[in-house]
DNA sequence: GGTCTGCGGAATGTAAACAATAAACACGGT
DNA sequence: ACCGTGTTTATTGTTTACATTCCGCAGACC
């Protein structure tokens, strides 16, 4: 079957890989979301592995058929994932992963940094011991990651880390905001990021930064989550300076488009 | 035709004013956008003007006859309204019209005044001549408003100089959260805002940061700006204090639901 | 009298069918 | 040989139809 369309789904054939996915998440949502919920979720995790590679179309019956759904909740999804800031869609051409450019890759940095700065500002003015016992042991648990080199231990555990921050601030449009861009990130920048690891330094500011929570200091707590947003930019920045090549365009918007596959 | 259902739309009968919104929206749209987002707008449009109040439930069938569409794009709006921030969506049960709680109007400005105040700050060390004549420009707009009592003038330049000041900034995710949050509490407590008016007070803050943007005066346009977010919020809690009703539950969540009409 | 169970109806969730759009191909003119 | 135009076809946008869920009420049982 010859496709006129410039690209297709890409983990078209054989792979059924997305069916026992959505599988996988209706059953953790229990059915109290919707199907199209599920779609959605199944969708960022082939984003996430890479089955579905920024710049990819997302073509809705090709996808209602891996999924084993009608077209009507992948298209839910696809909306749902386009607020998400993950795809693009363009009228009567579909759904595309974005590719997000390196301005703003910073850009989202630059708000995270007083996004994080801020909530930590915040919650070291109302921190109660509860809270305190769980970040002390959630950096504990990255003392020991680090101790044993698991990157992979370390890496949920710095997201625990900032999400735990962010959550206690009790600012929750604050926390959706900056939740849902550090989610962008990661996923469409996933392989970046786990090349920019460099623990010790992170671990390091995470300890800075918690002691000034701790301590109640408001503006040194707020000071110090920005530096340390602003240098794990730094960090991203020389992962990518070597590792791979820095950048594609956002959206096929003219002529030219991705290779796909 | 008696309805079990908590409670309908509201301005269900006679009104036909949804379909001529829409009309004109998926004209000013021309064809560039989808019929969905069209009846976002509208749905948007219904908000604002108080035919769909906080609390009442957005009935797929009722509103997709008014508005002369099928359910499919009506449910496409209600889920982007969803994303918004403007209704919630409850499983097999529809989507309801938020009513924002107090609490959350709060934690708004304060995110608003944190972004608003960065916007200012990153500004002041970007600004460009032509970008300068336009602040100085809607400012004098406003001045004159305010010389002449006009509050709906005041109001838009008001909005203006704000959607300026962000979009100048050079930060898009930054301008983005802020619009959108910024749009949230004005569609869903708009009654209250305009009451909470005010203009002299506002447009001297307005002066002053302006001044400090011009200066390129990073820190002191910050505080300005921040400044005035919260005086504006000050302002807010003023109006309602004894304006009106304080506040209403989020979402009809367990037994308890809105009247209606 | 109160509580529980079963029925009825309305509205949402999902799927399938229809219409409209845009890209790719093929042809003909220049 | 190149460019423009007409045609084809896949794919999305939209409508329609079907399945499922939940709420409210009535009657029976305790």
């Amino acid at each position: 079957m010859q496709q006129r369309r410039p690209s297709s789904t890409g983990a078209a054939e054989g792979t059924a890989t997305g069916a026992e996915a959505l599988a996988a998440f209706r059953q953790r949502l229990a059915g109290r979301e919707s199907l199209g919920r599920g779609v959605e979720l199944a969708l960022e995790h082939m984003i996430e592995t890479g089955a579905l590679q920024p710049g990819a179309r997302l073509n809705e019956a090709e996808l209602a058929a891996q999924l084993g759904v009608s077209r009507g909740p992948v298209r839910e999804a696809a909306r749902a994932l386009e607020r998400t800031g993950l795809v693009t869609v363009i009228l009567n051409r579909g759904a595309f992963v974005r590719s997000i450019g390196l301005d703003e890759v910073m850009q989202t940095y630059e708000l995270n940094a007083v996004l994080f700065g801020h909530a930590a500002a915040l919650l070291a003015a109302r921190l109660d011991p509860a809270q305190a016992a769980q970040l002390r042991a959630t950096a504990a648990g990255m003392d020991d990651s680090v101790a044993t080199g698991e990157r992979e231990a370390f890496f949920s555990g710095n997201t625990l880390f900032h999400q735990q921050i962010v959550e206690f601030c009790g600012n929750r449009p604050l926390c959706d905001v900056y939740l849902g861009h550090t989610r962008k990130l990661l996923l469409l920048r996933r392989r970046s990021f786990d090349a920019a690891g460099n623990m010790r330094a992170a671990n390091d500011e995470h300890h800075r930064l918690l002691a000034a929570i701790l301590a109640g200091e408001a503006e040194q707590a707020r000071r110090h989550a920005e530096a340390h947003t602003r240098a794990g930019r730094a960090r991203y920045l020389a992962a990518i300076a070597h590792g791979e090549a820095a950048e594609d365009n956002k959206t096929p918007k003219g002529k030219k488009r991705h290779v796909g596959n």
